[in-house]
RNA sequence: GGGCGUGUGGCGCAGCUUGGAAGCGCGCUUCCUUGGCAUGGAAGAGGCCCCGAGUUCAAAUCUCGGCACGUCCA
């Protein structure tokens, strides 16, 4: 048998057929011994629109997917299953993948890999998905969905240790009986198409599950994995068995309850209030009346059958496309225009999406995620854009909250708290501000980027689209219909615009991939692993151990940013009370002593388990004593244990959407990141601060626990996981009190009232839906109080006022200094105005142009405000020759534009040839020239070659 | 984490390519027109051109660093 062939008793025991698809040329089985395709090929269409093909389920909407999900759950705890609850759609156990994308995400990667058992086993569960990889094709297929649920039953297997629950034959077996017996659906409907899974170093036998044209299961089993002394080889790459041996299998839930409604879209069978509630919003029906004599139910029934077997995806030719639905329509007596035919689908497609996007878009918020302009948080903010501008589309006039208000009211019923819907509703109303204010700045952007562009041009360079996209968000659809309301009515997308911007997209990703740099290598000791001291008596400030290897340090080790000095050795010992760099604090730093002989501590790095002692100097192996600084561990303690306890005042103050998301505790400051949705401000600040301060007044226990990983899971839940996700099986857990619960490895105070102080001194927005909380604890609270305080003194007494009076003192003399400026600019023109009003030396009259040759004091700002005297008055043609001894001396040329004046003399040539005197150079245009130089003294030299020059 | 972009009177923006007089629209003040208001007309006030270095005779403009904001990608 070859890699992937399935072939099953079950199959033989009820009448099965093995075949070969004609059309996609895979194996499958089927009980129809007529069938000649797998039943999912372009040749295939749906059979259950408008005839059910799971039967006996009457409900519609959220009520069909709980009865759906019931029924599975229950099948498989018939069946010695454990059903457990489903894991949040945001992943924060993961770091590879923001959402939750398959029930089997929840078990990567430790279950997975082996490391922890899993939760239950045999398991089944209905996991809520978010895949946005096909976005686009959502409300336009038909089928597409950006969230679904996954249900799924998963069994762990350790052939190698005689521990084996069940393989292929066995999930088979129920899955044909939940299809046949549980669901209703007619046994000769059913294909199982064999279809090998490989990907990610992993492979394994597979079967799709075809019921009436559409892809009901997957199931897969997955035994092997890479291998280079493998003996199975697939598409060249080696594999061998691996020790476990896992069933992943996926029913669409969703799918099921189309299967089961028979609707013309998946979406009517799944938010069927909100596909209505939109038709009647945006007066859809209305619409389709316009188009003609056609019945609305036919024509979707037959725009889905096609649309299901068409594949729209991103890049699609969508013109094309239309002509072929077009064609096939009128085979089946409907015929419309391709532009009657956009009225009715265009819409529609939005109405169908916009309840998807909006589940996934409540799902995400509800499980705390704050959108962003980066992250996983950029992921919510785009679902949000495209639902506001299907919205705008559609032409509606409610608002993004009222579409959430009816989405929680009528799919998510039960589900979410109070505290959480409030949150869910604001977050969606400031997205929708911010999207309005994205496309109010989008229109000056598109009038500017267009300004050199002719009002009836008709193409759009592809430049000025990239720039609006890359820079501003505009997708070209919108630049088109922002720049048809502002004049430039025939505008549109070239032709063939879409496949640029995705190979110019693809040129960039390579582009990033390429230049991504290599990590650098770390000392690589073969020492056993450091025993760790420092979770033990957190009071102990001195050990003893002995001294394994001192290696000195030729490359370079990247230091920590606290480190004391230049690192010269490496010290390795059995065991130690240093604390290494890691989880956000940063290292311990103390001194190692042998006998007479001592080393400064200047960093501590973890590699692989083994602690590495970053020293200024060498030891001779054997016993040693260490010394920790005293002052900096317990500043590190301080500022620790005051993140927990601010991070648990902050989810109290601001709510339960607040996931820390980053953290940083040195021995001079402290830094928390959390996520928001608004700045905060110090009222804010204060009230967090002064929480905090209360806990630490209490002065609670802090535990620390060590537990299996899915005993932590289960006592404490994924809120443990703030600092992201451990790479451990066991966990270390530290509770303070009932306040704050967390999985982390840093030391921490025995008591949270040691940190006797804490200070919230300011946030600071580190991006886009996230704050960043700056923190004092202990001493350095205190030292931090001392010196803004002489700050304050400081400044006060440079004003001579009390350091309260100090920000009125500083807005008085900040206006008074630009009202004097203003004045003195004044006064200068003044003095000008005087000196050359009354003729004098000053000024000449050369064939009915004023000369005026002068000297000035003041630099060019305020020579500028002369001249512009002299010269600006167009009814008195005047040359105006400038100089100042100020910074090396200054010359100021100018001749009053656009009249005999500007006519007699070049200011650029004038100043170049008299600038030369105050050894500077200098240019301009014909009518206005500056100069500077490096002698002052040569000013005077500089206005009498003026004069010269002038004829004075 | 990375790319790109932006920061200019109270508000919205141009100017930056190629360094050489700080601009526009709305708003504001005063005056004129009117019985009053809307409107129309005239005059005027209001700028640390985000901050800090550098290059230059000269920086809103060029370079580097910081801060703030926007957008896209992972």
């Amino acid at each position: 048998m070859a890699f992937g062939d399935i072939d099953s008793p079950y199959f033989h025991e009820n009448g099965f057929v093995r075949k070969k698809c004609r059309v996609s040329e895979l194996w499958f089985w089927t009980r129809d011994p007529d069938r000649t395709t797998s039943g999912d090929t372009d040749e295939d269409e749906y059979t259950f629109i408008g005839a059910p093909i799971v039967k006996g389920f009457d409900q519609r909407g959220k009520a069909l997917k709980d009865a759906m999900r019931a029924t599975f759950i229950r099948f498989f705890e018939d069946r010695s299953h454990t059903a457990i609850d489903p894991y949040p759609i945001v992943a924060r156990w993961r770091d590879d993948i923001h959402l939750t994308i398959a029930s089997i995400a929840d078990f990567q990667p430790h279950v997975t890999s082996g490391e922890v058992p899993p939760p239950a086993n045999p398991l089944t569960i209905s996991q809520p998905c978010i895949r946005l990889t096909d976005v686009a094709a959502v409300g336009r297929s038909g089928r597409h969905l950006t969230t679904f649920e996954m249900m799924a039953h998963h069994c762990f297997n350790r052939p190698q240790e005689g521990d084996i629950h069940y393989w292929i034959d066995e999930t088979i077996r129920f899955c044909d009986e939940l299809f046949t017996q549980d669901l209703g659906i007619d046994p000769l409907e059913i294909s199982y198409v064999e279809n090998p899974w490989s990907g990610g170093g992993n492979a394994g036998p597979a079967v799709e599950v075809i019921v009436g044209g559409l892809e009901l299961a997957t199931l897969v089993f997955m035994n092997l994995h890479e291998d280079e002394d493998g003996d199975v080889e697939i598409k060249g790459i080696k594999y061998s068995e691996m020790p476990l041996q896992i069933i992943d299998t996926g029913y669409g839930l969703e799918r099921f309850c189309w299967a089961a409604a028979g609707t013309p879209t998946i979406y009517e069978a799944i938010y069927p209030e909100t596909v209505s509630w939109l038709r009647e919003l945006s007066s859809f029906d209305s619409r389709l009346n316009s188009v003609g004599d056609v019945d609305v139910n036919v024509l979707l029934s037959e725009l889905s059958r096609l649309a299901g077997i068409l594949n729209i995806d991103v890049g699609t030719d969508v013109d094309r496309l239309y002509d072929r639905l077009i064609e096939r329509l009128s085979e089946r007596k409907i015929s419309l225009n391709v532009d009657q035919l956009k009225s009715i689908t265009e819409p529609l497609s939005s109405i169908y999406a916009i309840p998807d996007h909006m589940h996934a878009l409540c799902n995400m918020l509800a499980d705390g995620l704050v959108p962003s302009n980066s992250k996983a948080g950029y992921l919510a903010r785009m679902i949000a854009r495209r639902t506001c501008r299907m919205k705008d589309d559609l032409g509606l006039s409610i608002g993004l909250e009222d579409i959430g208000d009816h989405h929680l009211e009528v799919n998510m019923t039960g589900q979410i708290s109070g505290m959480q819907r409030e949150n869910i509703l604001t977050i969606l109303s400031l997205e929708e501000a911010r999207y309005r204010e994205m496309l109010r700045a989008g229109e000056a952007a598109v009038r500017t980027a267009f300004k050199d562009i002719s009002n009836d041009a008709e193409k759009i360079p592809s430049q000025i689209l990239f720039k609006l996209a890359e820079e501003r968000g505009l997708q070209p659809e919108m630049v088109v219909s922002i720049a048809h309301q502002s004049g430039w009515k025939n505008v549109s997308v070239p032709v063939g615009f879409a496949a640029e911007m995705a190979a110019r997209h693809a040129e960039q990703v390579r582009v990033l991939a390429k230049t991504k740099s290599v990590e650098g290598s770390s000392i690589h000791a073969g020492s056993s692993p450091t025993e760790r001291l420092y979770y033990g008596d957190t009071s102990k400030v001195q050990f003893d151990a002995k001294l394994i290897e001192c290696i000195p340090i030729s490359d370079s080790i990247s230091s920590g940013s606290e480190a004391g000095g230049v690192a010269t050795h490496v010290i390795i010992l059995d065991r130690t009370l240093f604390y290494p760099e890691g989880g956000g604090q940063l290292a311990d730093q103390g001194l190692i002593y042998a006998n007479d002989l001592s080393v400064k501590v200047l960093d501590t790095q973890l590699s692989h388990d083994v602690i590495l002692h970053l020293t200024d100097g060498p030891l001779p192996v054997g016993a040693i004593q260490g010394e920790l600084d005293w002052n900096r561990r317990k500043q590190l303690m301080d500022h620790h244990t005051a993140v927990h306890i601010v991070g648990g005042a902050a989810r109290e103050v601001l709510g339960g959407h607040v996931w820390q998301a980053g953290s940083n505790k040195g021995a001079r400051y402290a830094r928390l990141d959390i996520t928001h949705h608004s700045r905060l401000n110090r009222n804010d600040l204060d009230s967090i601060e002064d929480l905090a301060n209360s806990v630490v007044a209490s002065s609670p226990k802090v535990e620390k626990l060590v537990l299996p990983r899915a005993e932590a899971d289960a006592r404490f839940g994924f809120e443990l996981y703030q600092g992201g996700p451990p790479k451990h099986s066991e966990i270390r857990v530290i509770k303070i009190g009932d306040f704050d619960v967390q999985a982390c490895g840093g030391t921490h105070h025995d008591d949270a009232g040691m940190v006797d102080y804490i200070r919230v001194i300011r946030s600071t927005l580190v991006q886009d839906g996230v704050e960043r909380l700056h923190i004092l604890a202990g001493s350095a609270a205190r030292e931090h109080a001392k010196s803004q305080e002489d700050l304050l003194t400081g400044a006060a007494d440079v004003l001579g006022v009390q350091p309260e009076d100090l920000p009125s003192a500083v807005s008085r003399f900040f206006t008074e200094w630009k009202n004097q400026k203003k004045r003195i600019e004044s006064l200068e023109a003044e003095i000008v105005r005087l000196r050359t009003s009354g003729g004098g030396n000053n000024t000449a009259d050369v064939d009915g142009v004023r000369i005026v040759v002068m000297e000035v004091d003041g630099g060019m700002k305020q020579m500028q405000a002369m001249i512009k005297e002299l010269t600006l008055d167009s009814s008195i043609p005047t040359v105006a020759v400038l100089g100042s001894r100020d910074g090396g001396g200054k010359l100021l040329v100018a001749a009053t534009e656009n009249t005999i004046a500007a006519e007699r003399v070049d200011a650029s040539s004038l100043i170049r040839e008299i600038a030369p005197h105050i050894s500077g150079g200098g240019g301009g245009r014909p009518t206005y020239a500056q100069a500077g130089g490096s002698n002052s003294e040569g000013i005077e030299a500089s206005l009498d070659a003026a004069r010269q020059l002038l004829g004075i």
